[in-house]
DNA sequence: ATATAAAAGGATATTTTTGTCTTTTATTAT
DNA sequence: ATAATAAAAGACAAAAATATCCTTTTATAT
């Protein structure tokens, strides 16, 4: 569904949103750590959701990364498409190049109403849904 | 959602269903044209579907290959799952190894009805539904 | 029997994704 | 100013997915 990429990233998220007002600066390792991914990896992720001010990061000792404004809002679709692009939202799932109403796929109409329902959902849910979640013990990040 | 060879899969069986009764053989070559897709990849994934027995194959002159008796009945499900595994319909969105309803990822409970929606279409559409819209024209193979 | 056709099988190549390592840049504290 | 810290950037490596090529096996037709 999503690549490895895309998880860690979803993943970092959370995790930064997680964290508490004031305490929201965190270093690279301690992220990598929390949500068990590779380090050097999830440092090109994270630089990809700086560059999409989803995050902001701070160079130097007490450096790290922290949940932007804009990355408080956002939707996890929008992490989705930062990191995979949209293709699992709109690309067709036979892979046909040209894919639309007057010319579908063999299962086009069947596909639309499962991507409608992913879109809706990912378009719904906030990081701070999931992030709620975390803090409150009833969701977790690894494991 | 699904790897290229699980598309090459799904459209391949789909145009072989769509054959008429008495000339359901077909080579390679056609079958790899009329879904567009490199010959000799698709080859290797035919070879998968007869091995799971959905597909028949027949060396030699006016050789090829035609949807078994099994392989008309079968779902989409049954087709990703022989050559995708059954990940996309189980695994973790969130790539948690242990996502359980006990210990859920933080989008556990939101991709559920995703998945579970998802699976039901899947098992629920046969290739005869899909080649049925492909003989009748409203939808296509390629491009 | 022989030549031909077509899939099977295996080796190899390419591309994409994932992952690591090293150097550079920015920031902080001494 | 200097040393230490941490992210950014870029080069490189490994693994997986996609794709091709070559040889072998099986069947058909002459």
């Amino acid at each position: 569904m999503f690549s490895k990429a895309c998880k860690y990233a979803i993943n970092s998220m959370i995790f930064l949103a997680t964290l508490p007002e004031g305490e929201e600066r965190i270093g690279l390792k301690d992220i990598a750590t929390a949500i068990n991914s590779p380090e050097a990896f999830t440092a090109k992720i994270l630089q990809a959701l700086v560059r999409e001010n989803l995050l902001e990061s701070i160079k130097g000792p007490n450096g790290g990364f922290q949940i932007s404004e804009v990355g408080k809002k956002v939707t996890l679709h929008r992490v989705v498409q930062v990191i995979d692009g949209d293709s699992v939202f709109t690309g067709c799932a036979l892979g046909l190049q040209e894919c639309t109403e007057k010319r579908p796929c063999a299962a086009h109409h069947k596909f639309k109403a499962i991507r409608d329902h992913l879109t809706g959902m990912m378009m719904t849910t906030t990081l701070e849904d999931m992030a709620n979640g975390i803090r409150q013990g009833v969701s977790y990040l690894k494991y």
